[in-house]
DNA sequence: GGTAGATGCTGAGGTTACCTCAATATGAGG
DNA sequence: CCTCATATTGAGGTAACCTCAGCATCTACC
């Protein structure tokens, strides 16, 4: 019942919010010339990877309600970047998919490289990137 | 810009979002017996240790803008955690203070131990803690 | 001492990224 | 066919931020 360690534990949550916070704001400059939002581009970048997901299967990936992705699929779709197919095996289900200009977005956004991850996480040293990717990946569950 | 590396960056951001996600909904969950959220908590505790400060000053403190601040006050000011005093030296700031009420608040959570940081943070071992702290201070910035 | 410009707070109004709950459509098993 | 589960979405809500404008007050300089 230290206080001083009482203390230290709150710091680890809060500095934790702080960082994701920073990473959030960056990561939304870093997209603004695109037009997208850091939650649009999480739902595209995991569609480069899968390139055909249901809705309910990217609701999974990205860890959100099904209700929260269709938002962020219709979002994308408003701007062109994926479009929705139904799936030939259930009728209840939709199909996500990146466009054209989805996958163009992609590579655009590839290319110049994550600005918003680089531009916080560019003072750590390749060890405590590896570090810290490590502790983040026990710690999501 | 090999395609492997630039997945690990994003995935780096990505999970920090996700773990931050978490974060917050544990918290919330933990708070939730005390009627206040993660960020009055926030508050809270920053007044804790620096028991009288300037709308401002406080702002500052939390890295949230002014006109947030007056909110998350105004939230834990109708539940009685804290009053606004009048600055004797200028007559355009506020003071904000814990009340009674608000010490007892902290006292009884303190006790209890931040669930919101345990159950999260409960899967490192005391060196990876103090990795992820000494790493998020320094992103912090 | 008076006035210009900085500073401190808050009202108004907006956004992002989530959520739950209930409705609708379809699938699957008996 | 009938029930129960599953997939998505409409409706409506929330937390935690934000900016911009307005008002009060302070500070500095003339």
């Amino acid at each position: 019942m230290e206080p001083d360690e009482s203390l230290a534990d709150e710091s680890l949550a809060e500095a934790f919010g702080t960082v994701a916070r920073r990473l959030r704001h960056r990561s939304r400059e870093a997209l603004a010339p695109w037009d997208i939002t850091p939650s649009q581009w999480r739902a595209v970048a995991t569609l480069r990877r899968h390139p055909t997901l249901r809705l309910s299967e990217l609701s999974d990936h990205l860890r959100i309600a099904p209700r929260s992705t269709t938002e962020v699929v219709d979002g994308l779709q408003e701007r062109g970047f994926v479009e929705r197919l139904p799936d030939p095996n259930d009728r209840r289900a939709t199909l996500v998919q990146l466009t054209g200009k989805g996958s163009e977005l992609v590579a655009a956004i590839g290319s110049v490289r994550a600005a918003d991850a680089e531009g916080i996480f560019r003072v750590l040293d390749d060890v405590d990137r590896a570090e810290l990717s490590r502790i983040l990946r026990s710690l999501r569950g």
